[in-house]
DNA sequence: CTGGATCCCTATCGATACTG
DNA sequence: CAGTATCGATAGGGATCCAG
């Protein structure tokens, strides 16, 4: 519980890097979402509370772009279109779960 | 490599709080360079790359408010001031780390 | 159903200057 | 040394309406 720190200089400025997409607003949620089967876009915005489609639009295109998510178009009438998280997603997934367990051992929050 | 998924709805919701705070600009940066042993404002602000003072002031607020880190004020003359991680920052740090390691197995290619 | 396009308000951040 | 104060630019994000 007490070990050393083993991080570097050089993790951090990756870190910052992540965060920068998936500490956005929203975008974890959405990540998880997908990653736990919601596949079509009302049904993350369903699973995501107060998330309106613009922003879930925003996220998911972003999200694509970093290689996260998947998008796959259908050309059926009307169209249909899944998500799926990449592996890189389901990855990121992952390497998220310690922050979860950090999170729960420290809850409820103190102070703000 | 490609275990399923343990991470819950709940979970989620809790990293995005610590996200809140964390995935800020600068404020991993800031927590890594205090809990790396820079316990001066002028030594966290030089470790961090581009960081002005004003910045610095109110991510140290933020991350006191936290718990995160600690304000030690010495009253010599002029005033002493450290800032360094509490156990709850050092855990945070830690669960940080799968972060930076995620980022690096996928460092060549972000963007595309 | 899956978004795109606007409008517009707000929070955030950077630059600069100043202080005990 | 360790901050404060002020200002202006910009990006984030909610509401609403519209389209294929």
């Amino acid at each position: 519980m007490t070990e050393p720190l083993h991080i570097s200089d050089e993790q951090c400025r990756r870190v910052s890097g992540i965060m920068e997409v998936v500490g956005r607003r929203w975008t974890s949620g959405i990540l998880l979402a997908v990653g736990l089967g919601a596949e079509r876009f009302s049904e993350i915005q369903h699973r995501v509370d107060g998330l309106s489609s613009r922003m879930l639009t925003v996220r998911l295109r972003e999200l694509e772009q970093a290689g996260l998510i998947d998008r796959i178009v259908t050309p059926t009438i009307p169209v249909s279109v899944r998500y799926r998280t990449t592996q890189r997603g389901l990855e990121l997934l992952r390497a998220l779960q310690p922050l979860g367990q950090y999170a729960h051992r420290w809850e409820p929050e103190p102070g703000r």
